[in-house]
RNA sequence: GGGCCGUUAGCUCAAUUGGCAGAGCAACUGACUCUUAAUCAGUAGGUUGAAGGUUCGAUUCCUUCACGGCUCACCA
């Protein structure tokens, strides 16, 4: 701590030193003729002799990140997050006043210079210093320039820290940035309409989760944060606007891991007169787009393995778990994973986890979970899933236990949710109250009624398929990165022990 | 919430069986006008995450707590 007041009286003393030497130690702007990457677009090409030429004068800026004194001269590098430029500082070039300027320069500080472009003997693209400004001081001293930033939690707390030093990381955010707008751009492309739709909500519908709960305290009324776009974006389905779409973020009272974070990024896309196979369509073509764009190709690395996705694979739930059954004496035939008494044996003998009150379907989407899940690393889709876990999904023709469901799987994880939409509104009315008895046994995260979306199918919807794509663990799959704190630029963390 | 692991200088890491807390970079002073992990000489920097305990003596062993990582549970 000492040393750290140490280091912070240093600085503290050299911005005193500016403001005594005339300058101002925070001025307003600096007017600057390239950024760092039109420098190096405009110039990386040009031979020392051609720039000898032209000495075409520039003025850049940005933070320093490394200096070489030399006595009267000294090179600096300066960055802006993305590129890096060398910068040449010479006390007979600058004058002997602003080399004092440049000597009170510490690395972390935000520098302005001027003067033209060369290249030194070692081809290095330089700005021979004619001039150098100081920008904004750095008081607390930038991580070393060898190891960098490595430690998880003080990059997470210091995402501004992490960014300056770690360029890759910047790239992730990029990349996630273009993710999102290659999904508008599919979208948009295809006459959906994007909306917004209320974040405070009186009923946390739409998705089987805990919710965050508040209070309007004009209204007196307690609000929960939303835990799914989903059922307002079915009441404009009713409303007429057959293909919508909303991007945003939804909160879940739940746990924290390297797939999940409490509050994240969903898209959720409806259209009108289309089911859950019309889905699966547009979601291959839409992944397989977004991937290539982001990436620059359609086989993506991701640890250990290459996703490929010019090859993608469609089961239903139960041919999963026939499939990645993990011993071939206990593997059971399709006609079995209809009975309780039996889907129970077989999750006692893989260790899936059920309850007794859990009927056939749930045990059979506990069996997937256990044998089946972790194997999906090309990108496949999972048809057909159990009623039960899914109260909002239209059942198949002829089989009330079975929904019109699928979900997306790459690289292991859940990316994306869809199915044809209930829109009877009694038989819709009938699964919420087989909700609300589960939510009487004590399930927390069983749906609430809502009174008012019941209201809205009964002034019809059409024949509707919709869509929920997680974006962080999209994004995720398309960064090579291994947890989901990764891609959130600000994940949520407990507060710092104020004691430390 | 459970289990395991971690926390030492601003950053990255050492420290023998429990026996003087150290290095590199960053910083400070000096030298150095084409360096790029610049170089050379010197200096300073520590309540070893916090609080207790055992001991002649604790970075090291024990207990509790804080924060983080991995993992399981839950979920997307």
């Amino acid at each position: 701590m000492e040393n750290q007041t140490n280091l912070l009286q240093q600085r503290r003393f050299k911005l005193a030193e500016l403001k005594r030497l005339g300058y101002d130690p925070y001025p307003r702007r600096f007017g600057y003729s390239h950024t760092l990457g039109q420098i190096r677009k405009a110039f990386e090409a040009a031979s020392a002799a051609e720039l000898e030429e032209k000495k075409e004068a520039v003025r850049v800026c940005g933070r320093i990140m490394s200096m070489r004194p030399q006595g009267k001269a000294g090179f600096i590098d300066i960055a802006d997050g993305e590129h890096r430029l060398q910068i040449y500082v010479r006390r007979d070039k600058v004058g002997p006043e602003n080399f004092e300027l440049f000597r009170l320069f510490d690395i972390g500080d935000i520098i302005g210079a001027e003067g033209p472009i060369f290249r030194t003997r070692t081809g290095e693209l330089t700005v021979a210093a004619a001039c150098v400004h100081h920008l904004s001081k750095n008081l607390l001293p930038l991580p070393e320039k060898w190891h960098g930033l490595t430690d998880i939690e003080t990059r997470l707390r210091r995402r501004y820290v992490d960014l300056i030093v770690n360029p890759d990381v910047r790239a992730v955010f990029v990349k996630r940035n273009r993710i999102i707008k290659e999904i508008r751009n599919f979208l948009d492309e295809r006459d959906y309409l994007e909306v917004e739709t209320p974040v405070l909500q009186t009923i946390a519908g739409g998705a089987l989760a805990r919710p965050f709960a508040t209070h309007h305290n004009a209204l007196d009324i307690n609000l929960y944060l939303r835990i799914a776009l989903e059922l307002y974006l079915k009441r404009l389905i009713v409303g007429g606007i057959p293909k919508v779409y909303e991007l945003g973020r939804i909160f879940r009272n739940e746990g924290i891991s390297a797939q999940h974070n409490p509050e994240f990024t969903m898209l959720e896309f409806y259209q009108a007169y289309s089911d859950y196979r019309d889905l699966m369509d547009v979601t291959q073509e839409m992944i397989t787009r977004i991937a290539e764009k982001a990436t620059g190709g359609r086989r993506v690395k991701y640890r250990d393995h290459v996703l490929d996705f010019d090859s993608w694979r469609r089961m239903t739930l139960k041919e999963a778990v026939l499939q990645f059954w993990p011993d071939p004496g206990t593997k059971p035939e399709e006609s079995g994973l209809a009975d309780v008494e039996t889907l129970r044996s077989l999750a006692r003998s893989v260790h899936a986890p059920f309850e007794m009150s859990d009927g056939p379907g749930k045990i059979c989407a506990s069996l997937f979970e256990t044998v089946a899940e972790d194997r999906l690393i090309q990108p496949t889709f999972i048809y057909d899933y159990p009623a039960e876990t899914s109260p909002l999904s239209k059942t198949k023709s002829g089989d009330p236990d079975t929904v019109e469901r699928f979900e997306l799987y790459i690289a292991g994880m859940e990316i994306a949710n869809a199915y044809s939409e209930l829109n009877d509104p009694a038989e819709q009315e009938a699964r919420f109250e087989a909700q609300l008895a589960a939510r009487d046994r004590g399930d927390e995260e069983a749906h609430a009624m809502d009174e008012d979306y019941i209201r809205a199918l009964g002034y019809g919807m059409p024949p509707t398929a919709g869509e929920g794509i997680g974006i962080d663990r999209l994004t995720m799959v398309l960064t090579d990165s291994p947890s989901i704190r990764d891609v959130i630029l600000f994940p949520l963390l407990r507060p710092e022990d104020p004691t430390a």
